[in-house]
DNA sequence: CGCGGATTTGACATAGTTCAATTCGAGTGG
DNA sequence: CCACTCGAATTGAACTATGTCAAATCCGCG
């Protein structure tokens, strides 16, 4: 991330309207094309939340949803034997807490895995605005798609060895603009936290990356994670 | 499509309005409070599906929901390696193909367990009442809702073990109204569908039944299931 | 009554877990 | 700059739940 500013104060003006994302971002579109004194009204809050710090919590009133800006968070339930079941990674430029659009309280908690920035929007002028702009609620109801497949993408994956769901995890968090070989992913979860997310125990983790090491397409260096065959990683998973 | 064995008995009139589920059906709650001209050109078509018919398949164009009126379907999606993923089962009352409101197309697969009737639903016409009508909103905002949970909770169900996996699937068939013991359950689908619902082996599945009975908190023959202990059942998921 | 698919049971194989021990690596202080 | 430290990650060895394959039994239906 480039911001040396960290800026948890609230800017004196709707934060959205100069954003530099404002065209690619869920608060832009939010107030987009709005009349200026609307869109002023429109209580957008930047916020810093502090590595292992909550942004809500299952059961909490879903008031707000979160636009990640930098860094990374978890969403996760806590099963009754009070581990972490994580439901998913959140990093920058994606939505979290959408899936409570339809429900009075998360169903889910939210934890940052690093310092990270976010944009809380009011839940309220999201429903409301879907009811104004058309194109508006056919992004929100896209995202709402995406979580649906995404949800349908984890029971798919976990039906899979241990192999193919780091595989395909792996290349999930491929981005597109990595050329295909030597594409370097910088993983921002620790491999307790992608055990919980894959449902494999740490240990599996890390034996299926030093196999996938030892048959030369992966190097690992901790966090650091370089792909050194994408087609093969592909074909795995 | 295999639209040859679908039989379509189109009503004169529109069907939802002298329907006698109409204050709880979502085809009733569509056409409820529409002046009565409109209410005519909503195009809801009641149909029969034969065992082992699909009602949709993955990628079909997504114009339509369907709600359950008797028998039950599965929804399921196909793997690369040929095996059905049971993604859900749908008895009467219950709505299918709602995930795809936000998607051009469907992402799973249909079919009738047994003989199904089914009301169709133009979902251009769901979509547009959504802006109409705000407690129809609602409700297809709830029943998103519960998607979700359900995708959630299948996720949980699958980091169970198999006796727990049944357990909870047993418990979740529990028609509320079904005094605690010896409640009745008829289950619609084959040991084969159920094992590829909770991604086990049918024969584990066999073996589970089994152990259960031989703990007296079930019994079993065939199709229909007896819950001896509801308690322990519950204690167990 | 007997056929054929569905279900159950048994014996064995194995992927992944668990527990214990070791190594790595990023901070921290001298 | 080098030793410490402490948690995270890795490796090893034994265990177990579930899968696989094969055989036996059940059950609905013609």
């Amino acid at each position: 991330m480039s911001t040396s500013q960290q800026s948890t104060a609230v800017s004196a003006s709707q934060p959205c309207l100069d954003c530099s994302r404002k065209s690619r971002c869920l608060g832009g579109l939010l107030v987009e094309g709005m009349p200026a004194d609307q869109a002023a009204t429109v209580a957008v809050t930047r916020m810093v939340v502090d590595k292992g710090e909550h942004l809500y919590r299952a059961d909490d009133k879903a008031d707000y949803l979160y636009v990640v800006r930098g860094g990374a968070l978890k969403t996760y339930v806590s099963s009754i034997d009070g581990n972490e079941e994580i439901r998913g990674f959140h990093l920058a430029e994606e939505v979290a807490g959408l899936d409570a659009i339809c429900q009075p309280s998360f169903r889910s908690s939210a934890r940052a895995l690093s310092r990270t920035w976010v944009c809380r929007l009011p839940i309220t002028a999201v429903r409301s605005r879907m009811l104004e702009s058309g194109s508006f609620r056919d992004r929100i109801l896209a995202n709402l798609g995406r979580e649906f497949d995404r949800l349908n993408g984890m029971l798919h994956r976990e039906r899979c060895t241990a192999d193919q769901r780091v595989a395909s995890f792996l290349v999930s968090q491929l981005k597109s603009d990595q050329t295909d070989e030597h594409a370097e992913i910088q993983l921002p979860m620790s491999r307790v936290d992608l055990a919980r997310y894959l449902d494999l125990a740490t240990e599996t983790i890390s034996r299926v990356f030093t196999r996938l090491q030892a048959r030369n397409i992966l190097r690992s260096r901790g966090a650091v994670c370089e792909v050194v065959d994408g087609d093969a990683l592909r074909a795995l998973a």
